[in-house]
DNA sequence: AACATAGGGAGAGACG
DNA sequence: ACGTCTCTCCCTATGT
């Protein structure tokens, strides 16, 4: 059973100074690394980095090739930094045993008619989330968007996916994992250099996340692990080795995390 | 050997 | 009807 829940944040205006400064001094480095050539300084190599750490940091998605998006300061990102105001609280939000506020995983349904059909990384979005599909895909980071398909029982995931859709042939593991190769060149989601692993493009994280949900508010999350839901870090790095970053996107989550993660724990 | 990954290429089906 | 998009299916090759 994966059934992990968020906790929403609330940052003082110390904790936001802090991090500005170092939001600043993150994106100076991950601009001196996208000027420069694909390798990397052996510092920020290690994906557990960014693993080993409760609190997840958004940074602004503009690295992942998206020119549209504006590059957003630490400070044009704390005016969308927010507990849930005293306003509406959406349904799905309750209290926590602390009094804090959780979100209860799933968001609401979209409306019947114009609905479009159904994109492969939606469902996969969809059955993170599912406790009854957590045999078969799990989360590694869900602050990141990283997720993993466990290998007994990925072929579940697959079969489920085809009957989604209504295919006459079986689906498969094999043809599924070439259609999220397909993603690779659009972005959407890209191949990690582990077994089964995949990530999100934060961009489409974010759209598809809870927090999303919101409207314009961006929500800092907590993932609280409960019974074995989670998959633990150093599980990860005993039976994978250490990870070793192979791309931008890897690379300035580790930057960042490196450089908020001592002061915000 | 078994499994995982990668990618080419043709085609199906939905949609505008 | 046509073009585009998003897979789907099958295949071969390579890596672990």
């Amino acid at each position: 059973m994966n059934t992990g829940f968020f906790q929403i944040y609330k940052m003082s205006c110390t904790d936001q100074d802090i991090l500005s400064q170092q939001f600043q001094d993150a994106n100076e480095v991950i601009q001196q690394h996208s000027d420069s050539s694909q390798h990397y300084q052996p510092e920020y190599n290690n994906y557990e980095n960014f693993n080993n750490h409760q609190m997840h940091f958004r940074p602004n998605p503009n690295y992942y090739s998206v020119p549209e998006a504006p590059i957003l300061s630490w400070n044009e990102m704390s005016n969308w930094v927010h507990t849930i105001p005293g306003g509406p609280v959406p349904h799905n939000f309750t209290s926590s045993p602390e009094n804090q506020l959780v979100y209860s995983a799933f968001p609401p349904p979209r409306s019947g008619k114009g609905r479009k059909k159904l994109r492969l990384y939606e469902y996969l979005h969809e059955s993170l989330y599912d406790t009854n599909m957590s045999d078969s895909i799990q989360w590694v980071d869900k602050g990141n968007g990283t997720f993993q398909f466990v290998s007994k029982y990925k072929e579940k995931l697959a079969e489920r996916w085809g009957k989604r859709k209504g295919n006459r042939k079986t689906m498969t593991y094999q043809k599924m994992a070439r259609a999220l190769r397909n993603y690779s060149r659009t972005g959407e989601i890209i191949k990690i250099r582990r077994k089964l692993t995949y990530q999100f493009n934060p961009v489409v994280l974010q759209r598809l996340n809870p927090a999303h949900a919101l409207g314009r508010e961006t929500v800092y999350y907590q993932y609280i692990p409960t019974e074995q839901g989670y998959y633990n870090a150093d599980n990860w790095q005993n039976t994978y080795g250490n990870y070793t970053c192979e791309t931008e996107y890897d690379l300035n989550y580790s930057v960042i995390q490196s450089h908020v993660s001592n002061d915000c724990v």
